[in-house]
DNA sequence: GGCGACTGTTATAGAGCATTACAATCGGCC
DNA sequence: GGCCGATTGTAATGCTCTATAACAGTCGCC
C-alpha cells in the first residue's frame, strides 16, 4: 500500500462553454456534434466539483468502478473499457494501486495478465464517490423531469450504439 | 499567405469505447456523463473521419465557423466562445493564419485588439469542411428519426443551460 | 514443438491546454 | 490632462493525457 500522492489534480477543462449574447453560431446549432460537447463539458465541470479534493477524473472513476463491478478484471480490458491503449490503462492502474485503491493479482490460470482487485480501503473510498457522482449527476439533471431524462439517456445510448 | 503545415493532425481519441459483453457497468448505465461520453466519442469519430485529410479538430472547426460568421472578431472573445484561455486562441489563430485560413486586421477603434477575418481562400475551405461535418453529422443521427433528433438537441441545450 | 496472438511493461513523443508575466492600449475619474 | 485599473495580444514554460513502438514472457492451437 504505497502511498505518494505526487500529482494534486488540475482538471483539463476549467471554463464553461459560454453562450457569447450577440454572436452568430452559424451551423453550430443545428449539429449534434456541437451540443452534446457543450453538455459534456457541463457535467464534466459538475463531476469536478463533486468530486473535489478527490484527485478524480472521469477515465479514474470509470476505472474504479468497472474494477469494483468486475474484480479481477484485466488491464487490457480495462483499457478497451475506457478506450484507451493498453499503455494507458497500465498508468492508471499504476494509479490506483500507488493510493492502494486496488491491488494486482497473478493469475493462477494465465500467467501473462493480472487481475485488478479493489483494496477494503478501495471499496470504501469507490462508495463514496459513487455517492457524490449520482448525487451530482441527478443535481445536475434536475433541469429535467423525468420523462426527460429517461428519455435523454435513451437516445443517447441510442446514438452512442 | 504563409504554408507551412507543420503537424500532421493525429487525433486524441481514436479508439471507440466499445460495450464489453459480459461485463458489469454497474452505475455507469445510469449516468448521464457516461452516457454523454460515449455519444461524444461516436461523433467525434465521425467528425475525424468525415474531415480527413483536412487536419482539422473540432475546436479548429468551431472556431472557423464562428470567425466565418462574426468577421473581425477578437481573439479573447474566441477564446471565450470556446472555452479555452486566450493564449490558446492565439495559438489557434496562428494556426489558421499560418494556413492562409484567416487574417489578422487592425481596428481602428481599438488598437490593443487584432480582428480575425477568413480570407477568400478560408471561406472556401470552410463552406467545403460545413457541407462535410453537416452530412456526417445528420448521417450519424441517422439512427433516430426527425423527432427523436430534434428532441434530443432540445434537451442537450436543456442540460447544458 | 513451433508460431502467431496476446499480456503487461517501458521509453519516447506530441497535442493541447493552463499559468504566469509582460508591454501596449483603453477608459473612466478626479 | 494625467493617473490607474482593466483589457488585449503575446511569449515562455510546464503539465497531463495519450499514442506509438519495441520488448519479453506466456498462451493456444495446428
Amino acid at each position: 500500500m504505497t502511498r505518494k500522492l505526487p500529482s494534486p489534480y488540475r482538471p483539463r477543462v476549467l471554463a464553461p462553454i459560454l453562450r457569447v449574447p450577440g454572436l452568430d453560431y452559424d451551423v453550430l446549432d443545428e449539429l449534434l456534434g456541437y451540443a452534446l460537447r457543450r453538455a459534456q463539458v457541463g457535467m464534466f465541470l459538475a463531476f469536478h466539483a463533486a468530486t473535489r479534493g478527490m484527485d478524480i477524473t472521469p477515465p479514474r472513476f470509470t476505472a474504479l468502478v468497472i474494477v469494483g463491478a468486475n474484480p479481477g478484471i484485466g488491464q487490457s480490458v480495462l483499457g478497451k473499457v475506457l478506450g484507451i491503449a493498453r499503455s494507458g490503462a497500465m498508468l492508471l492502474t499504476n494509479w490506483m494501486e500507488e493510493r492502494g485503491l486496488v491491488e494486482r493479482r497473478r493469475r493462477p490460470q494465465d500467467a501473462r495478465a493480472w487481475g485488478v482487485h479493489l483494496t477494503p480501503r478501495g471499496e470504501r473510498v469507490v462508495a463514496a464517490m459513487k455517492r457524490r457522482v449520482i448525487a451530482e449527476d441527478r443535481r445536475r439533471a434536475g433541469v429535467l423531469d423525468a420523462r426527460e431524462r429517461r428519455e435523454l439517456l435513451r437516445l443517447l445510448n441510442k446514438l452512442a450504439r
